[in-house]
DNA sequence: TTAGTTGCAAACGCTTTGCCGAAAA
DNA sequence: TTTTCGGCAAAGCGTTTGCAACTAA
């Protein structure tokens, strides 16, 4: 029940051109990856802007921040709850095309006292483009 | 079926305490509090001295290290695959009693072409101990 | 006009690392 | 004796922030 920010969000240049970079792409950038992007267009926007505009649009609902694991913060274009696969080699981010279930909210709560409002959801492993040159080196 | 690291670890006092302080707590507590509890028994143990084993044994596979979110690493005791509750209000990390669901991986491989050997689930919201204080607050 | 935003650079916080003396095995 | 480990302090690195100028509304 947290209480609304009151400041009101300007739409700037910088703002929209962050946001149409991160929804043109599926990679799941990392704020440097925007940065460079972003500079290719707007040349003088500093990386203090870039991490700005992300955490305005994430906490927006704009966008989401893939923060698990404590190196480097991710972002995602897509708002809309889902889970993804990690490369424990590369450290890609993929989507994977499976179906979100809010019921294990509930069935969570029914083993606690806690008020849960969601779960993050996100599986490891090798991804293809990896497993493909770690068969190829050992050839 | 990770190769066995060549370098054969040593069992050393600072080791022996680092690991003895996270078994007894259920708190997942971060490097810090941990750094906190072993300076209690050890006065002269160094904060990189934590890090460093508490690196080696989550390497080892004697604890976890649970490093959702882009801030603090928080440790736990129990290696073995499980869930958890991570209250965004406090930090704080908590057990959740459901069973482990390996076949979720299996569910999630024939989705995808990418070797996926787990998974990690966290559920968030506002717990049971921050309710309460809310609740106090806003009478 | 005015309150939010930017570029810049410095600061921050957690974590890692290099060095050398200490201590397991 | 050999080789890993610990204490210390500095460095690393992604991210945040203070400030004065700027700009959307």
């Amino acid at each position: 029940m947290k209480k609304r920010e009151k400041t009101q969000k300007r739409m700037t240049t910088q703002r929209r051109v962050i946001l149409k970079v991160l929804k043109n792409t599926d990679i799941h950038p990392t704020a440097d990856w925007v940065y460079q992007e972003v500079r290719k267009e707007l040349p003088k926007v500093s990386l203090g802007t870039i991490y700005r505009n992300l955490g305005t649009l994430a906490e927006a609902g704009e966008i989401l921040e893939l923060n698990y694991s404590n190196s480097q913060s991710r972002y995602d274009g897509n708002p809309n709850p889902h889970y993804h696969f990690r490369c424990q080699s590369c450290g890609r981010v993929y989507d994977l095309p499976l179906p979100y279930r809010p019921e294990m909210d509930k069935e969570a709560s029914s083993t606690c006292q806690h008020k849960i409002t969601g779960h993050r959801l996100e599986f490891y492993g090798i991804c293809h483009y990896c497993r493909r040159a770690n068969s190829e080196k050992s050839q």
